[in-house]
DNA sequence: CGAATGACAGTTGTTGATTTTTGTCATTCA
DNA sequence: TGAATGACAAAAATCAACAACTGTCATTCG
């Protein structure tokens, strides 16, 4: 169709939409070049293998998750409210798109169990980030923690049934969000921040 | 082979034997029929479909893990000890089954993929155990906790990576007994029994 | 007479012949 | 000359014919 030069970025974008379209046991790598209009011995330039396509269409998907949780961490606020936040936002983000197209996560499901490297990364990055608003936490006097980064991963993998595809037939439950409250209550007194993030608001 | 009477004891008995053999997509009532010496149609008799007899042969598998931990919360020790060895039992259960028999752990998980309800009665009976232990803990002033049966619930929600199989290829990471320490300590603080369960023990 | 049987219908799983896909590379194209 | 092509071998996926399984029930057995 178009004749831009072929980069990895727009073969990126022609696989995320035939993935979408004919789902991960169906798409191949020739969809993918037929969508682009080339063959698909010029996807192999580009791409060393079929895998490293997937591995790399995995990575963005993974990127639009952590990005803007990364800004949350950064913000310069009270670290038990931001943790809250950041814990909230990560766990809409998974939960949206899981319920949102069910279809597309499942499909993205099946992308990861293939491309374990790149999910580990990405959850050493968000064990990064709860590390540093603990650290944070620790400095600014409002969180108390022998391990600031020991204690990131462990906020991380404490609140995992919420946020680990993995659990994510559970995230249709009613009780859901009352079994995330208490987790996360009983998180924040495990930090040394009892009564600070953000009390049972009471509405409607 | 033995013409003791045709119970659904007996059946369950030759029905886990089928499948630690056949594994759970090969494993038949035929197959299960013929280990007893008795026609299918027998089965029949005790058991209303294949779905109710692999429900039952899963709830027997899950009592053998569920009992032993009973008698832990049950009891009359301090609280904060009590949980950090009951929840070290439950690890411990689920991993050496997963580890000592890898296949047999699988077929399991497939048949709980297909036992919903069963599963979540075991994870019901869990959570009131570990409730049970922290309304003992705040009853003996060790913990503090506004409604222990959340907080049960939360601690059995908060170790669930170390515990629930959908984490079982995780449990061969070398890392995992760190990470659960990590997990416990905080849980621990935030039922306000900070230093009492076992700090670490220097041996080696 | 109650428990066990086995033939049966409808459904689900298996198998292997055939097609499709992956990945390579000598050749073409601009 | 460097990017793109498409024919090709090896590996993987598909599909339709066939076999096995589940669940029922009229009949047999003790």
């Amino acid at each position: 169709m178009t004749d831009a030069p072929l980069t990895p970025e727009r073969i990126l974008e022609a696989a995320e939409e035939v993935l979408r379209r004919f789902g991960p046991a169906k798409a191949t790598v020739v969809d993918v070049a037929r969508a682009l209009g080339v063959s698909h011995g010029s996807v192999y330039r580009h791409f060393p293998s079929k895998a490293a396509l997937r591995d790399a269409v995995a990575e963005r998907w993974l990127a639009r998750v952590s990005a803007p949780l990364e800004a949350i961490a950064r913000e310069d606020a009270p670290a038990p409210a931001r943790l809250r936040r950041w814990l909230e936002a990560l766990v809409a983000a998974k939960r949206s798109r899981a319920q949102g197209d069910p279809e597309l996560f499942a499909t993205y499901l099946a992308l990861f169990a293939d491309a374990r490297e790149v999910v580990a990364e990405h959850v050493d990055a968000l064990a990064a980030q709860a590390a540093r608003i603990v650290a944070d936490g620790v400095a600014r006097g409002e969180m108390t923690a022998p391990d600031p980064a020991a204690a990131g991963r462990a906020v991380l993998d404490a609140t995992a049934r919420f946020h680990n595809p993995a659990h994510a037939q559970e995230w249709a439950d009613p009780a859901i969000d009352a079994a995330f409250e208490a987790v996360f209550a009983l998180v924040l007194r495990g930090l040394g921040a009892g009564e600070t993030g953000e009390a049972r608001s009471p509405e409607s």
